[in-house]
DNA sequence: GAGAACAATATTGTTGACAATGTAGTCCGT
DNA sequence: ACGGACTACATTGTCAACAATATTGTTCTC
C-alpha cells in the first residue's frame, strides 16, 4: 500500500492534494481568508504546484476558495447573509428529498431513520451536544440517500460544505439541540408514515427554524 | 482591443477555451456522446492542451462533460430520467425565487415580467414557437434574477446548461406552448399581486407540467 | 480458425521552466 | 515632506516536453 504513506508524488498527486486540502479547510485548520500561495501549499502537501492549482480550481467550483486573476486564492468567508440564502436553498431541496424519500425509501431504510431518530432524543437527554450534532448530520445525509434523487444530494452536499463553520456555532448554542429534536423527529414521523406532502412540510418547518437560528 | 480580434494565445487562452467550448456543446455542434481528445481541440481552437485540459475540467464540474481516467472526455448524455430528476430540483428552487421574487422585486421589475408574458402571448397568437421560447428562456431568468437569490441563481444556471437538448425537444413540439403559456401567466400575475405562497405555487405547477411533457 | 498474450499506438497525466501580471518599496522632483 | 513614477519582487498563468496508461492490431499457439 503507497498510498497511505507518501503518496507525495506521481501518481493521484492531484486528488491527494484536493483532499487534503477539502479537509484542512472544512476542519478550519486554516484561518478564514487566508492567503493560500500554490508554491508554499505544493511544498507543505509534498506535491507539485501544477497539482495544487487543479485542486484549487477544484475548489473553487465547490465554493469553498475564492480566486482573483492573477491574485491568488483565499478561503471563502461566509458571511451570515449568504448562509441563509444557502440555507434557503437547502430548505426546498430537503423538502423535495424528505418528500421523495417518503416515497420511495425501502422499509429498512424507515426502520433505520427511526433508529436515529431515538439516537438522538437519547443524547439530547445525555446532553451531549457533540453527539447529537453527530447524529444530525447523518439523519440529514441518509434521508437525501433514500430520496434517489442523485442530481439534489450532489447539490445539497457542495452547499453543505460552505456552512460548516456556521453549523459549528450553532450545535454548541445552548438549548438548541433541544429546539430542533423536535423537528427532527416530526421529519421522521412523516418520512416513515409514508405522507410526502407532510415530510416536505417538516423539513421546511426545520430549515425555517435553522434560518431563525442562524439570524441570531 | 486585443481581446476580440485574436485572443487565440498567450492571454486568458483557458477562458477563451472555456466559452468556446461551452457555445460549442450548448449550441449542439457536437454530437452527443462526442469523443473529445485534447490535442485535436487544442489546435482546433489554436490554444495549447494545457488551456483545453483545464477548460474541459471546469466543464466537468458543470456536467457538461464527463470525463473517465487515462480515458478521456466526452459530452455528457443527459438520458431522460436525469432529466426529470433535474427538473424536479428546478422545481422547487424556481419556487423559491418566484416567492422571493414576489416579495423584494421592484416596480419597474413587476412591470417588465407583465411586459413578457403579453409578449409570449403574441407569440403563441402568431404561432411563433422560437420567439416563444426565447421569451420563455428570458421570463424564467429574470425571476430568477428578480429574487435577488444569488445561491439559488448559480445552481438553476448550472442545472439548465444540463438541459438544453431537452429544453429544445420540448419547444418544437406542437401544443406545447399553447398549454404552458397559461401556466407562465399564471406566475406573472401571482409575482405581481405579491403574492409569495401563491407565486411558489404557480412556479411548481408549471415545472410539474415541464416534468410530465418531459416523460413524454 | 479461434483465443490469448504481446507489441505498437494513441491519449491522457505530470513535471519543470518560462512569460505575464500585479504589488510594494524606493527614488526623484517639486 | 509629499506625490508620482519607476524598478524589483512575488505570484499566478502558460507552455512544451516527458512519463504513465489504456486501446487496438498482430502474431503465435492450440
Amino acid at each position: 500500500m503507497p498510498d497511505q504513506a507518501r503518496p507525495g508524488t506521481g501518481e493521484q498527486a492531484k486528488q491527494h492534494a484536493l483532499e487534503r486540502l477539502r479537509q484542512a479547510i472544512l476542519r478550519g485548520d486554516m484561518a478564514p481568508a487566508q492567503r493560500l500561495v500554490e508554491n508554499e501549499l505544493a511544498e507543505q502537501l509534498g506535491v507539485t504546484r501544477a497539482s495544487v492549482r487543479g485542486a484549487l480550481f477544484e475548489l473553487e467550483a465547490e465554493g469553498l476558495v475564492e480566486r482573483i486573476r492573477n491574485r491568488g486564492s483565499r478561503v471563502r468567508v461566509v458571511t451570515v447573509e449568504e448562509a441563509v440564502a444557502i440555507t434557503e436553498c437547502r430548505m426546498v431541496l430537503e423538502g423535495l428529498c424528505a418528500a421523495k424519500a417518503a416515497e420511495s425509501a425501502t422499509d429498512d431504510q424507515l426502520a433505520e431513520l427511526t433508529g436515529l431518530g431515538e439516537a438522538m432524543a437519547k443524547a439530547v437527554a445525555d446532553g451531549e451536544p457533540v453527539t447529537y450534532s453527530e447524529l444530525n448530520h447523518q439523519l440529514h445525509t441518509r434521508i437525501r440517500q433514500f430520496s434517489g434523487q442523485r442530481t439534489a444530494v450532489e447539490l445539497l452536499e457542495k452547499l453543505n460544505a460552505q456552512l460548516v463553520r456556521h453549523r459549528f456555532r450553532l450545535a454548541l448554542r445552548p438549548g438548541r439541540p433541544q429546539q430542533s429534536l423536535g423537528e427532527h423527529l416530526a421529519m421522521v414521523e412523516t418520512i416513515t408514515a409514508r405522507d410526502p406532502q407532510a415530510a416536505e412540510e417538516a423539513a421546511r418547518a426545520h430549515l425555517t427554524s435553522v434560518i431563525a437560528a442562524l439570524r441570531e
